[in-house]
RNA sequence: CGGGAUAUAGCGUAGUCCGGUUAUCGCGCCUGCUUUGGGAGCAGGAGGGCGCCAGUUCGAAUCUGGCUAUCCCGACCA
């Protein structure tokens, strides 16, 4: 059978679409903009949110939930929030509805009408603070770490299955310190436990940095974001973290009772990643034969597919596969043995292949009779045939190695896509075939946008790593004393 | 909200310019037999009235008007 969705369209965003389709990812709801995760994409989301999870655990966090509806006053509270926000909010304004007088249905009960509208979360920094303030009162309540595992709404003109939909899961951490450094340290920190999780999770390599101004969280003094880069050579904001100041304490009134017996202002972090990280793991990894998932993410990470002549022979393979199962099992590895007889091995192996499942073992009579069985890794297609005898040893050093090698590959080809640029010549050039470019920039906001009026460029960070060197931005040509990445952005 | 495009079976599509028997083909689905080491073959079968509304006409998937939805490009954005 003809593959019908692989060969690359020329539309990248099509062939991504396709592809988390095909992959048995996702799917357009009936609501406009909103996506429907099926049953294996949302498998990865789990694994995805255990790991995390774990991670805030162990850097002293704890879960609660906050409401899903938000007053229309509270988002006003905070100016720069509400001017950032309130371009995408969904309204809720009335609570009940009747039928038709016409018969023909149901309307809104114009009888019903709030009397202050509800906002659908877009982030939850002003219902979290207007609570806050009643937990905190002196030195003592501090520091709070929470985070909230939650949906949040932001009505986009434009969505993109898991990069931007309406609708989106993630987790939102929102902290209270009694000091700026530590606010500031725990920013920092999470910043690292997201670039953490990217790389040692999804394998996806990330550039840690700070955002310019411009491109600040609403209502933060700081936003550290991780960036990545596409295989279209477009870069993804993959995480964010910010650093709050006292803005929020302020807007809500949250202080507390400091050793000295003075009141002060609380200080505030918040942070978070979302189910656009699927996209960035989707759009990272994928080839044409479909889905590439890293080991510790993937819902199945083994894969193995009985071949027999005739449906009799299933039992006999059956058995002499089971000790296997168990044997990987022991290993803690998620393990889906497809005997099914409607079926072929051919249909089989794309079929897991679509979905990415990062091992894939056939054992046939062939391999019955020697002792053997064919291996088969995702991330390179390459087939081994090897004794049945410590399958298990192998297979988990196999899936550490493909972990490994997802990791080097990405970064290999980010790397490739990165290069210093120093005239704006080169820049306008460079800027069309994708990727990274390394500049210098004259820190003000009218050369960023016009830069980005010019060539749709956007500074993704001021990268922490980047070194200490005198230059003339790339744009004006003022002094600049480090070099910005720059790159087209989804 | 501006520019462009599309809407025919569960999915992908032909037919639309130039109206005319029973709306095309592929995948998938159902039945049977043969198959099973890279998406099996053959035979038979089920399923749609062409996004919605109105109009023109003896006759509309096809022409006209309106509406709706989706996709792409902008503006906006994690």
């Amino acid at each position: 059978m003809a593959k019908d969705f692989v060969t690359r369209a020329e539309n990248y965003s099509e062939w991504y679409n396709q592809l988390v389709v095909r992959a048995d990812l996702a799917e357009n709801s009936a609501v406009r903009g909103c996506m429907v995760i099926k049953p294996y994409g949302y498998a990865i989301w789990e694994k995805m949110q255990r790991a995390l999870d774990d991670m805030f655990k162990a850097t002293g966090h704890v879960n609660a939930y906050f409401p899903l509806f938000i007053p229309k006053s509270f988002l006003s509270r905070e100016a720069d929030h509400v001017e950032g926000f309130a371009k995408e909010c969904a309204v809720v304004t009335h609570y009940r509805l009747k039928n038709s007088p016409d018969g023909t249905g149901v309307v809104v009960d114009p009888e019903a009408e709030l009397e202050e509208p509800l906002i659908v979360r877009p982030t939850s920094e002003t219902i979290i603070w207007s609570t806050y303030k009643n937990w905190i009162q002196s030195y003592r309540d501090l520091p709070i770490l929470c985070n909230q595992w939650a949906n949040v709404v932001r009505w986009e003109m434009r969505t993109r299955m898991f990069l931007r939909t309406a609708e989106f899961l993630w987790q939102e951490g929102h902290t209270a310190h009694a000091t700026r450094e530590e606010a500031e340290a725990e920013a920092r920190r999470m910043l690292e436990v997201y670039a953490d999780f990217a790389e040692n999770w999804m394998s996806v390599p990330v550039i840690k940095g700070v955002k310019s101004p411009n491109e600040r969280f609403a209502g933060a003094i700081d936003t550290y974001c991780i960036e990545a880069m596409m295989q279209d050579g477009k870069a993804l904001q993959a995480g964010t973290s910010h650093f709050l100041g006292q803005n929020f304490a302020k807007a809500f009134e949250v202080q507390f009772l400091n050793k000295e017996n003075r009141n002060e202002y609380v200080w505030a972090t918040s942070w978070g990643v979302s189910t656009r990280l699927m996209g960035a793991l989707i759009m990272t990894h994928s080839d044409d034969n479909g889905l590439v998932l890293p080991p510790k993410l993937a819902p199945i990470q083994v894969a193995i597919v009985p071949i027999c002549k005739n449906d009799s022979q299933m039992p006999e393979l059956d058995a002499h596969i089971a000790p296997v199962i168990e044997q990987l099992k022991q290993k803690g590895l998620t393990v889906k043995y497809d005997n099914r007889l409607e079926y072929k091995p051919g249909w089989k192996f794309n079929e897991y292949e679509f979905k990415g499942v990062p091992v894939r073992i056939a054992i046939g009579p062939r391999d019955m009779e020697n002792g053997t069985c064919e291996v088969c890794r995702r991330d390179t297609l390459e087939k081994v045939t090897m004794p049945l005898e410590g399958i298990a040893e192998h297979v988990e050093q196999l899936l550490e190695e493909i972990q490994k090698n997802l990791l080097r590959k990405a970064a290999d080809y980010r790397t490739s896509v990165t290069r210093k640029v120093d005239s704006w010549d080169e820049f306008t050039s460079e800027i069309e075939k994708g990727g990274f470019l390394l500049c210098h920039w004259d820190g003000t906001t009218e050369t960023e946008e016009r830069i980005k009026e010019l060539t749709k460029a956007t500074i993704r960070c001021i990268p922490f790593d980047a070194p200490e060197e005198e230059g003339k931005c790339v744009y004006s040509g003022k002094p600049s004393h480090r070099r910005v990445l720059f790159a087209r952005a989804y």
